[in-house]
DNA sequence: CGTGTAAGGAATTCTGACACG
DNA sequence: CGTGTAAGGAATTCTGACACG
């Protein structure tokens, strides 16, 4: 259902160009919670294309001159119906037995 | 069907990671044409996911003993009936104007 | 609050070459 | 043929800070 999408291993530099943000934007929505991009052993940023689609997300929404803060409610917001949609789906799955 | 899968945006290191290969080896395949990573404008290679899964098949076939030469003509094979079979479903799309 | 920039260091990547075989 | 390694340079990324507002 994810797998690739969700494997972050882009560096900041190919976000950027992905995405057309600068470094700076895409590291402070980072110290303000927005997104979770992983380490690796030596401390490089590496992104998702999840990522790179939210940062896309937020980038509209700052245009909109919403706030960091209330962009990362609403983002919490569509994690947890995500998730909520996951756990349904997860229950229903056990419940039919399905595989794959 | 493609997207994100061919998208080529992870660097040497990270396919490093991925695969388990060395930077020189993953550097000698692709001077053996037996893969084709982008480079950005400042000459840093960038592969996709389907690359790293390229690369895994490569080192299976290496451990057998099979040298790239064989290997290349192995992976344009490949590509050549995918390439026909991409072609016949653009066709029968065509054929009957589906969309996505 | 959100973002730009200069600063210095550490880690990454690149190429061409020598080595072994 | 396939792969390791040392070499030197160029580009990347990181953090903490100052700036403006």
């Amino acid at each position: 259902m994810s797998s690739y999408k969700d494997k972050k291993v882009i560096s900041i530099g190919t976000v950027h160009e992905l995405t057309g943000l600068s470094e700076r934007k895409i590291r402070y929505y980072e110290e303000r919670g927005l997104l979770f991009p992983e380490r690796t052993k030596r401390g490089t940023r590496k992104y998702s294309f999840s990522d790179v689609e939210l940062l896309m997300k937020i980038a509209d929404k700052r245009e909109e001159g919403v706030q960091t803060k209330e962009i990362k409610e609403e983002v919490r917001n569509e994690n947890k119906k995500q998730m909520r949609n996951d756990m349904l789906r997860g229950q229903i799955n056990a419940h039919f037995n399905m595989r794959k």
